[in-house]
DNA sequence: TAGTGCTGGTCTCTTTTTGAGACCACCATT
DNA sequence: AATGGTGGTCTCAAAAAGAGACCAGCACTA
């Protein structure tokens, strides 16, 4: 098998699938990477991944999110399936939050990203760097 | 037992995990990943990942964008070194924005999770519906 | 017994971000 | 002379996010 075609007929399907046949509005692909591309959600799901995480283990985790944004990025991301909730009958009750067998498959791309991020940020801060001083 | 060193160890963990190694205070990843995170900066970032695009062509490509929005995730993508933008003295002047070199690094990455999405959105949209049932 | 702290939140208010749409100069076509 | 396409900016309203007060329940402490 050609890997390069392979490679290209992947490539067009995933364009098929990204544009909706040429219509990037109302686009399913749009939708789900919409779910996870908040300010906070991807952060959420990385620390999930390592291991289940409480409530207020998250907050002092992510110092700088507020605890109205924990509660409502984590209702989302229960919503789409990524995070599993789970109440524990303890005094006082605590809340744990893991991620669901979709989310930890949704996490393999996403590392992808993270490894990306992680080679590459010396080159966007470079080209950040060089844009704000040709701005000025 | 002592829940600060605990909570420190834990933080250290995860964003050692997170950054492959890197420390806290210089957190890169979070850095480059809000860069991509907006609403419509991956959306735009895998159309020119097809071809070049005018902005005319971008702003009819995705309709619900609004043109202030269009314009500003373009002027950030090129501030972090994505999106080259080239403007040609035709008459009107039309404005050519592409993928650099580095934006076309990045969506390699960005691809697997577009497949991703392609793959698993219907038990995206599944697990919502279930959801929001429960929640009735 | 009264205070203090920890649990996981909700509620309100303010600030920031986004969206909708008017407006702009320039030029070609009709 | 009017219309439409070029790539924007500007203003104002709406939506989203941040800051911080507040809550009930229980355990520990003074």
């Amino acid at each position: 098998m050609d890997s390069k075609l392979f490679n290209l007929k992947a490539k067009l399907e995933v364009y098929k699938a990204m544009t909706n046949g040429g219509n990037f509005a109302d686009c399913p692909v749009r939708d789900v990477i919409q779910g996870i591309s908040g300010k906070w959600s991807s952060l959420l799901i990385m620390a999930l991944a390592e291991r289940p995480y409480r409530f207020g283990e998250l907050r002092r985790l992510v110092p700088d999110i507020s605890q109205r944004m924990l509660t409502q990025t984590l209702y989302d991301l229960q919503r789409d399936g990524y995070v599993h909730r789970e109440v524990f009958p303890t005094k006082p009750p605590s809340v744990e939050y893991s991620l669901t067998d979709l989310g930890r498959s949704m996490f393999a791309p996403l590392q992808m990203l993270v490894q990306w991020a992680e080679l590459n940020h010396d080159a966007v801060r470079e080209a950040r760097a060089a844009f704000d001083a040709a701005q000025a």
